[in-house]
DNA sequence: CGCGGAGACCTTTTT
DNA sequence: GGTCTCCGCG
């Protein structure tokens, strides 16, 4: 067999210079629609059918799913051995070294990983302490950004993040100062990472102990980045401290599909990089197999708009087809209807209802898409919204678990401690403040019951006692799936049927996580990715990775990557999108929610169809709000796009459409 | 001190 | 609709 043959039948002539670069850094700016992942999975595969050691290839991606997906395309050309590939997120990667030698930098093995809810109830706890909740001048949820920000940006000092990101908050700086220290000390109290510092111990590990990362660098001779774009700057360091040995490192990304800055992105990553390896290669993918001519130049045209972008030129190598359609509806209502009318048309026209999605900006914006398809049988996916793992059933279940693998995660104690009836917040804190003088506060507990005023109080600990000792062992640490069980029959069953009401439901959802939680070895790493791993639906626990027939709703944010032939996408309005709240936050922002738009247009493959409802139906103004078309359709040429105007059309019954809306 | 009900307030994007 | 907070009863 002579696989470079088979590359190059399958490449063009560019990704194949791609694939089989010699060694030494490399940048690949490349378009939407390119084939950069095809070009990242193909060196992958190039490497190993070279003889390189598996093991010494490391793939960062921006979601662990992408680097299974990638993996297991891999496996499909070369085999078994793309099995010993690592690939993840950063923080995947992050975790899995630090587990093993955190210790170094002063982490214990047994840490937590505490999700956006968690370490917000931790910023507020500390929030709470030194801003009193009665002075109602304090805006408390910014002060919460601020503190996030603050670890987001790695930044030395809290001062300049609150100049540069929220000067409004600077008379709370002492304050804000107080809290980040506290909340930072109380994570370590907890024995506890969030997202941020999981990174930031990481690149510590590597920045300061000279023989790990020489071991790490040396391992991994080969560094692959996907969505460079999206790196940020500590995420950019650990990339340049694994590969400081080698600097045989490939970065792959488009500047134009930057979206993530919110969350510390630094698009700037990708010219920075030519100033730290002068002697890279450097690539362009200009050529889009994706969509049809028409669709890729109103993307073109609208990138044009944007300050600054990495000058490329895409060419479409699709037949032409038909214009792309800006529809004017009279509102969100109207909107739905006419976008399942659209479904069901296509569906009979052959497309495939899996090859369909709805886009939006936020995911508030799909509620009466979601209500017209449920009405009319459309089988649909949401991948926006509230997430499986962060429900509270969910959440409580686990928290047990937690417990016996972190027995000082105070945040799972309490949340444990309170389901139990006779037990609230102050006898939470109590029964807390007498385990926690022990090293080992589940040792402790387990040999002696904290005292509480209360009788009822006191069987519940009773009772907890009980479940904690049998999850505890040995043996259902290796066995997380029984260890769930056993926290479900003994007691927690009995508490949802009494606490919520949609008691069925619920207890299908934990019996799936008992499914799920069969495939690992132990409760850490049940753990790990449960905090890790990115949305996970209940459905999508069960191994039914094939194309379900269903519409999918997403926000552009996880749409990234992705394509179909058909794609819509929702409430182009002054406002909505781009969202007033970012604008609001800084002005600079209307640049990413333009590349943001880019991302939403260029996921389509034959048909797009962008929608501008004329008036708003919220709780807020129950009167007709007329709403502005979005700048990013007036800023474009109208001759790319073909407008429908519906809104007359429509005769709506307001009082009905709002009953269907509350009720 | 627990707990349920009433009412206020929110609703950007996520590893 | 969903979540958090406050208040008053037991």
């Amino acid at each position: 067999m002579s696989p470079h043959i088979r590359y190059e039948e399958e490449l063009n002539p560019q990704q194949y210079a791609v694939v089989t670069a010699e060694d030494g850094p490399a940048l690949v700016i490349a378009g939407t629609g390119s084939g950069k992942t095809r070009a990242l999975t193909y060196r992958v595969a190039y490497l190993l059918d070279k003889g390189v050691d598996p093991r010494s290839i490391l793939l960062a991606t921006f979601t662990n799913k992408a680097a299974r997906e990638m993996l297991c395309r891999v496996e499909g050309l070369s085999g078994e051995k793309a099995r010993s590939v690592l690939g993840g997120t950063f923080h995947h990667i992050a975790h899995l070294i630090l587990r093993a030698r955190g210790y170094r930098v002063g982490i214990e093995r047994s840490f937590t990983i505490l999700d956006r809810e968690d370490a917000e109830s931790l910023i507020n706890q500390c929030i709470k302490e030194f801003m009193p909740s009665r002075d109602k001048r304090v805006p408390r949820g910014e002060v919460l950004a601020a503190v996030f920000s603050y670890g987001v940006n790695m930044m030395k000092n809290v001062e300049n993040v609150i100049e540069e990101r929220f000067p409004h908050l600077v008379e709370f700086t002492d304050e804000i100062k107080r809290v980040a220290t506290r909340y930072q000390s109380e994570k370590l109290k907890n024995n506890a990472l969030d997202f941020d510092d999981l990174l930031y111990y990481f690149f510590r590990l590597l920045k300061d102990c000279n023989d790990l990362r020489e071991v790490y660098s040396s391992r991994f001779r080969y560094v692959l980045v996907d969505e460079y774009q999206d790196t940020s700057r500590i995420q950019a360091e650990i990339v340049d401290l694994l590969s400081s040995l080698h600097r045989n490192i490939m970065v792959v990304g488009d500047d134009s599909q930057s979206i993530y800055s919110f969350r510390g992105a630094n698009p700037d990553n990708m010219f920075t990089f030519l100033e730290k390896y002068p002697e890279a290669s450097v690539y362009k993918l200009e050529i889009n197999y994706r969509s049809i001519p028409e669709i890729l130049e109103l993307a073109n045209a609208s990138i044009q708009c944007a300050r600054k972008v990495y000058p490329k030129r895409l060419t479409a190598v699709k037949p032409s087809g038909e214009l792309p359609e800006v529809v004017y509806v009279s509102d969100e209502f109207h909107e739905a209807r006419y976008i399942a009318d659209n479904i069901v048309e296509l569906e009979r026209d052959g497309v495939p209802i899996q090859e369909i999605a709805v886009l939006y900006r936020a995911h508030y914006q799909s509620m009466a898409l979601q209500m017209e398809l449920t009405r009319r049988g459309i089988p649909f996916e949401v991948r926006s919204g509230p997430r499986f793992f962060e429900q509270a059933h969910v959440k409580d279940v686990l928290a047990y678990l937690r417990i016996a693998c972190n027995p000082r995660d105070e945040l799972a104690w309490k949340r444990v401690l309170k389901l139990y009836p006779g037990i609230g917040s102050r006898t939470a804190d109590k029964v807390w403040s007498q385990i926690s003088e022990y090293p080992d506060p589940l040792a402790f507990f387990l040999n002696n019951i904290p005292t509480v005023k209360q009788r009822t109080g006191k069987r519940s600990l009773e009772h907890l006692l009980q479940v904690l000792k049998a999850i505890s062992t040995v043996e259902m640490k290796n066995n997380p799936s029984a260890a769930i069980a056993a926290v479900i029959n003994k007691g927690y069953d009995d508490y949802m049927k009494t606490h919520f009401v949609n008691y069925q439901a619920r207890k299908d959802d934990l019996n799936q996580l008992v499914e799920y939680a069969r495939s690992f070895p132990n409760m850490e790493q049940l753990l790990a990715e449960m905090a890790l791993v990115s949305h996970a639906s209940a459905d999508e626990l069960q191994e039914s990775e094939g194309a379900r027939e269903r519409v999918i709703l997403t926000t552009i944010h996880q749409a990234k990557g992705l394509e179909w032939d058909a794609v819509f996408i929702l409430g182009l309005n002054e406002g909505r999108f781009p969202s007033a709240r970012a604008l609001k936050e800084n002005p600079e922002n209307e640049e990413e929610e333009r590349r943001l738009f880019y991302v939403a247009v260029t996921r389509a493959r034959k048909i797009l169809k962008i929608f501008i409802p004329r008036a708003s139906v919220s709780r807020r103004d129950v009167d007709r709000l007329m709403l502005k078309p979005s700048r990013f359709i007036q800023e474009l040429p109208p001759h790319l796009y073909e407008e429908v105007d519906l809104s007359g059309v429509f005769i709506r019954n307001f009082e009905e459409e709002y009953d269907d809306w509350s009720g």
